[in-house]
DNA sequence: AATCCAACGATTTTT
DNA sequence: TCGTTGGATT
């Protein structure tokens, strides 16, 4: 296993800069990669696993890769396959969370777990915390489950479980009840065998403490530890690493201190700031060359970041020939600055620029409403990212909760969601007793709710109600071996009366709902059981795979971390939302320089253009601002910015950027390619067949937003592009 | 138990 | 301004 590092270059290895191979290269001790915004930290980060496994210095088994995101961990991993194909299965690769169930998943029994436990998402832990107020008899009103929640969150992201909790943290919620609450809640997930996200690795670290010779097992275990992100980890996962990397001290972590930006929710810069010291010995590799961005990119966003203290710093340089200055436009209001985007976009799209290359982001998603409703007038094909996700629909969530209590006969949350739903007419005159008799004898409701229906003490209805209820799901739990489970699943929605509640219901959402369980049945059968598929839910929100069509991206910056495009506008740089005042008020200095970070993070998405805008009137939650230019629009350096500031005084009214005739505005120097267009292609009655929606007929035409009234669907308003003639 | 209206409050969010 | 939530009403 202690082979030499192969003597001709591997092709892994082929293209990669001086300081890419050093970091890829030196496998042994503590390294510290600072990897500038597109400097190749991935391919760093692939190569490295490929290297560790082609000159057997270890075993996939023995290597431990982690990210903070699915996205991450699965392009991690494809890229590894990649390059080595086979040879990478096995790896332990994958988020924190993911890692830390894995092992926890092992080793229940030392967290006070039984196997089959269950994982919390945010919805379950914020219900379960109400149910703690309640019961402690604080005011849910004053002190919302919410707020808790953050507050349970930020701890443990802090690796302090309900005893560690420093005397005098949190004084102010519920009168300094805080902790005491945080040990109920957690005394109440052990009696529901269930874990929250946090839970996740801070049982790992319980785990750890109190069995070191399990600890042991996995110091020994893991050979190599590579950790991407580093500069997002919080004390927990910092906890987490330094155990594990203990002994064999071969960790590599990957990180930029200028892309911080979740100090918010308990990331701790402090941990890539103090590396050298938590690792005795460690060495630093910058990478510096980017391969992304021109010049003017590259200029414009580090002389924005200079402006931050105590960074490690670092200075990015590119051989790329320069294009454009980016441009910073000045607009009379959040209306003008959508139909200044959307016009500009439809130049760049004429110039041959693909939409999937396009991306608008902002700092709060409120924003991206006004773009939404420019771009459906326009025609423009969208997608907004990272808006609500496919498993926290309510109708998943609930479609869930009855796969959960048929599979789990101890899962109180999931019991208590469905019992009445649809209606059955089990209220909490039925509830009540059926807790207190649950509570008394330290039984499942499921359980409880068995032995109630044989006394006297619920009236007939209910009784009977509850009764048969049960007796469906013993039912379905006893067609678990018998039936496939998708089939079953599909089953327990149509006998249960879910599916149907949702085809009664008359809102316009009610069809949308029920193709969305259809989804989840698909989904469903792509697993090999009921549990994986639960398991895998638990872990990732999302379904994967969307919709093919080139279209602008739509996110927060927050969303736009890793990613990358052509063309980035960045709308909304005013005083109070970017950088945005909570920022500032609550942490001040700190929250300030978070915010540039931020700023730092959206001009480096952009590998060919930016185009910054900022409005003189915003409309903020009701109320009209006139809100001063960001104090970033004057940090970017002169030279590499082109202002536009003839909007101001009314020379340029806001109809001048009107969809007609918007395209008079800094045309770039691309070649334009005639104008596609689809305006008349649709009449008013005629049909039309949607991929998702099926065949409809037109009911209105308003430019390029058709509203069709879908045979199986209802009536959608919808952009032409997503429709063809039938 | 279901439905309606008023009051509230509105960064960022992965797992 | 608008969506959500919880209380009050039937």
């Amino acid at each position: 296993m202690e082979d030499a590092l192969p003597a001709a270059p591997a092709p892994w290895l082929a293209g990669l800069n001086p300081p890419q191979r050093e970091a890829v290269e030196t496998l042994d001790g503590p390294l510290l990669v600072l990897s500038g915004a597109g400097t190749g930290k991935t391919r760093v980060l692939t190569a490295r696993l490929a290297l560790l496994l082609a000159a057997k210095r270890a075993w996939p088994s023995q290597i431990l890769a982690v990210t903070f995101t699915n996205r991450a961990a699965h392009e991690m991993r494809e890229r590894v396959e990649a390059l080595i194909g086979q040879m990478s299965a096995g790896l332990w690769l994958g988020t924190f969370h993911a890692l830390g169930l894995r092992i926890l998943r092992r080793h229940p029994e030392l967290a006070g777990l039984k196997p089959s436990f269950s994982i919390l998402d945010a919805d379950d832990q914020e219900r379960l915390l109400k149910q703690v107020l309640a019961e402690a008899d604080v005011d849910a009103k004053h002190w919302p489950a919410r707020q808790l929640s953050a507050i349970v969150q930020r701890w443990k992201d802090k690796g302090w479980r309900p005893d560690q909790v420093p005397a005098g943290e949190a004084e102010y919620f519920a009168a300094g009840r805080a902790p005491a609450l945080y040990k109920a809640y957690q005394e109440r997930l052990a009696v529901l065998n269930a874990v929250d996200f946090g839970d996740l690795l801070l049982h790992n670290l319980t785990i750890f403490q109190r069995a070191p010779e399990v600890l042991e097992r996995y110091q020994e275990q893991f050979r190599y530890i590579l950790v991407d992100e580093y500069q997002d980890t919080n004390i927990a996962q910092y906890l987490w690493l330094r155990l594990l990397a203990q002994h064999r001290r071969n960790i590599c972590c990957v990180g930029d201190d200028d892309q911080s930006i979740y100090g918010w929710r308990g990331a701790e810069v402090g941990n890539i700031l103090r590396f050298e010291n938590d690792f005795e010995g460690a060495k630093i590799v910058r990478l510096e060359q980017n391969y992304r961005s021109t010049g003017n990119i590259l200029g414009a966003a580090s002389g924005l970041i200079a402006n931050n203290h105590g960074r490690l710093g670092k200075t990015l340089w590119t051989t790329r020939e320069d294009s454009r200055p980016l441009v910073v436009h000045t607009v009379p209001d959040g209306e003008a600055e959508a139909r200044l985007v959307g016009a500009e976009i439809e130049t760049l799209q004429h110039a041959g620029i693909g939409l999937g290359q396009i991306a608008v982001l902002v700092r709060a998603s409120f924003q991206t409403r006004a773009f939404e409703e420019r771009f459906v007038t326009l025609g423009l094909n969208y997608r907004v990212i990272g808006g609500p996700r496919f498993y926290e629909r309510r109708e998943a969530r609930d479609a869930i909760a009855y796969l959960r209590a048929v599979l789990f006969p101890e899962d109180d949350l999931a019991f208590e969601r469905i019992v009445n739903l649809p209606k059955r007419g089990i209220g909490d005159a039925t509830l009540q007793p059926l807790r207190r008799l649950a509570r008394a004898e330290q039984i499942p409701l499921g359980q409880a709710a068995r032995r109630l229906v044989e006394t006297e003490e619920l009236r007939v209805n209910a009784r009977n109600t509850l009764a048969s209820f049960c007796r469906s799901i013993d039912g379905w739990r006893a067609r678990l071996e018998r039936e496939p489970h998708a089939d079953l699943a599909n089953a327990i929605l149509e006998e249960s009366g879910y599916r149907e509640m949702w085809r009664k219901n008359k809102a316009p959402d009610g069809p949308g709902r029920l193709e969305n369980l259809e989804e989840l049945v698909q989904q469903i059968a792509r697993f090999d059981s009921l549990e994986d598929f639960l398991e895998h839910v638990a872990l990732v929100m999302e379904v994967e795979g969307g919709s093919e069509m080139e279209s602008v991206s739509l996110m927060t910056l927050h969303g736009a971390k890793g990613l990358e495009f052509d063309i980035v506008f960045l709308p909304g740089w005013e005083e109070g939302l970017f950088p945005h005042q909570r920022a500032m008020d609550e942490n001040g200095l700190a929250g300030l320089e978070e915010e540039r970070r931020l700023a730092y993070v959206g001009l480096t998405r952009a590998r060919r253009h930016v185009v910054v805008s900022s409005a003189l009137c915003r409309m903020v939650a009701g109320r009209w601002l006139t809100p001063f230019p960001s104090r970033f629009i004057d940090e970017l350096p002169d030279e590499h910015v082109e202002r536009h500031m003839e909007e101001m005084f009314g020379r340029a009214p806001a109809w001048r950027y009107g969809a007609g005739d918007g395209r008079v505005i800094n045309a770039p120097a691309w070649e334009v390619k005639p104008r596609e267009d689809r305006a008349g292609q649709f009449e008013v009655g005629q049909r039309v067949f949607h991929r998702k929606f099926g065949y409809g007929t037109v009911c209105a035409i308003d430019h390029h937003k058709l509203t069709v009234e879908f045979e199986t669907s209802g009536s959608k308003t919808l952009v032409d592009s997503f429709v063809e003639p039938a």
